[in-house]
DNA sequence: CGAATTCGTTTCGGTCCCGTATCATTAAGC
DNA sequence: GCTTAATGATACGGGACCGAAACGAATTCG
């Protein structure tokens, strides 16, 4: 059985987690440093600066760019690719983890209490 | 019966519906930018700056930018309060109906295909 | 009336991000 | 070896955003 939802629950439960994040202080991301966090912690490696560029359709240097802002939160880290030392593996983070472990409750949560 | 995520579901559908917004070229809008538009959209109005700082526990100077930047893409506009003139009344526009109602069917339609 | 409060905006110095083009480094082809 | 290609980072001018403080306009209070 698929999940079924209806578009006003759809919008309320975004707005209800948005809501959430915001008020609690959490970084204030962009939808695409969301989808390159939770790309880089829902698939399998490894991840390049090319490889997300790809997915995401968009230019290298947003990833380059998002992934320095999100380095600097400790979200993600960065390391040359030996045996390729032209690539970088982006890889994953304690911080990085907890945050998305996180914000996946928060996600559950809200999701709980939606009215039907 | 409440709607039942599981964490690893619940970040899928955030990551699938992210990435569409990312690579269908939606204005990459903000968490931020997010829960204001969406409490604009579906609580009911009226709207003031005052009052979306307090929901957002953010400042006024934060709500008057988004604002700005949400009206330059015709999502939300503003008008003066004829009763108070102090006031200025946010509200919906045809543009912005038809944004927030197109992200619902996307939130939707990726929760359809989510796996189990 | 004048003073104090409220509302939204603006300013300030600073950071981040944009798209385009170019860069250095590394690897692969000949 | 030398040239070509590929990868990720950087420079550029411009725009958006940050928090804190000050601002003008409108209202309320005394």
């Amino acid at each position: 059985m698929p999940i079924a939802l209806r578009p006003i629950q759809a919008l309320r439960l975004w707005q209800q987690v948005c809501l959430a994040e915001v008020r609690n202080d959490m970084p204030d991301l962009s939808e695409r440093q969301i989808a390159i966090l939770l790309t880089i912690y829902l698939d399998p490696p490894p991840h390049t600066v090319r490889g997300l560029a790809e997915r995401l359709k968009v230019t290298k240097p947003v990833i380059t760019r998002a992934l320095d802002t999100m380095g600097a939160l400790k979200l993600v880290s960065r390391h040359r690719d030996d045996h390729d030392r032209r690539n970088v593996l982006i890889r994953r983070t304690v911080e990085g983890a907890l945050f998305v472990e996180r914000f996946g409750d928060v996600i559950v949560a809200r999701a709980e209490e939606l009215p039907l």
